[in-house]
DNA sequence: ATTCAGTCGACTGTCGACAGTATCACGGCA
DNA sequence: TGCCGTGATACTGTCGACAGTCGACTGAAT
């Protein structure tokens, strides 16, 4: 076996390359990551049985890596086991939205406080969400309104700068994907209508945060949600 | 092979023993829980290096397992991956219990507010959760009265019957075990202190949910916790 | 026709093995 | 003496294989 060794002399390119250390590959990350965005592309619906075998031949991987995904997606309650050990899509009610919806407001809200009084207030992470914002604004269609607004949400947790919030969103945020992949024909239209509802408050938190006033923060994020809140499940019973 | 293979003639004992379904076998589970606990027991501590040859040849299993459960384990934030992929005992600050309360402050009366609003609040969760406090009116020990304290919360989580805020307390819980387990010595004092607080506020967030007072039960879990959020950071900084 | 035993296939849980790589100790060399 | 190259060691990521088990299918007996 022929092993290319980098040759490091120190001197040149010192600062202006940081370099951030390659993380070292991990296929069951990226499985796992793949695996999540099939799901909400529909392509296992609820209920579906994901056997590793199947998994590891449509992946072309063995099933070691297959199943360390499937663990980690089922402590973010993404798949579930059943008790003989088979992974399967959870079907999702509308119930289980109201559920989804009430952890948010517990957790969004802390999230945005926190975020508004870190001292680092400026740096890249608020950029992004402006430039989110500015997205949603020119987003064609319902689903990619979605996704940002999921995404936006995400980066004031990050933002937040809080390791075990993170960890939280985690199983939130896969959460919300699923749901939305599977009540998508219900959700879109419902999309579509709070597009502009939803760069204003976004604007709205993002301004409170930038500002530093946590509570105002605090406030935006639960008014946004409970919004939602008190709007979609009306909208799921009639439809 | 041999099997024996057990006669079924279904006339005697049909009803007397209900035989709930035997949950297969899986290691990796309860590997995890193995060492959730060897990690609180003070066996492996802060940055300690936990290499799945050495786990698997304590526990006397392959390395697949232990692989597994330590999966499992980060994405509760009990062991983080470093960027080798080796996993380690995290090693939390005071600021990072602080980190945690806020946390439990957010998901907590979510949790108080939804067990109190279940119509089947009058079975057995609710009688554990009292013999939870008889308990701690009698622990000696503080590790027992911090135990007791977890499982008391735990409980009220499970109560909750919201399958998503579980998932999010397991995060939490193993959090609140991992700094219990780091910051022993100094949280021992003031577990002994705060018994007796611990058993009336316990008890009045139980009387509160059996009487079917949301707001009153959320009011009560978040006071028990904003009490420790006050007095635990002075008392761990003048330590 | 129905039911039950037996067989077949597929899947899960677990194991041992291999490749690649990082760390560390040791020995040669300036 | 200090430094660099080199081998040994240990560990991670991945793979293929095996045993046990469950469900579906088949065929025979009642």
């Amino acid at each position: 076996m022929v092993v290319f060794k980098v040759k490091t002399d120190p001197t040149p390119c010192e600062e202006p390359m940081p370099l951030n250390r390659v993380r070292r590959v991990n296929l069951a990350h990226d499985i796992s990551a793949q695996l999540s965005r099939a799901i909400v592309a529909g392509d296992f619906p609820a209920g579906a049985v994901l056997s590793e075998p199947m998994l590891a031949r449509k992946l072309g991987v063995s099933r070691a890596p297959v199943r360390e995904a499937l663990i980690e997606l089922e402590t973010r309650g993404m798949v579930e086991f059943d008790d003989r050990g088979r992974s399967r899509v959870p079907s999702l009610t509308p119930d289980d939205l109201v559920d989804i919806l009430r952890l948010r407001i517990a957790l969004e809200p802390l999230a945005a406080g926190l975020a508004a009084k870190r001292p680092d207030n400026e740096t890249g992470a608020l950029l992004e969400l402006e430039k989110n914002i500015a997205d949603t604004g020119r987003a064609r269609t319902p689903a990619e309104v979605a996704r940002l607004d999921t995404e936006f949400h995400s980066g004031i947790v990050r933002a937040s700068g809080s390791r075990r919030l993170l960890l939280c969103w985690n199983v939130v945020e896969h959460q919300v994907d699923l749901w939305l992949a599977q009540m998508q024909s219900r959700v879109e239209p419902l999309c579509e209508r709070l597009r502009d509802t939803t760069v204003s408050a976004h604007g709205q938190l993002l301004a409170a945060i930038r500002s530093g006033d946590a509570v105002q923060a605090e406030r935006e994020a639960r008014t946004h949600l409970t919004d939602w809140l008190e709007l979609l499940p009306g909208q799921l019973g009639e439809a």
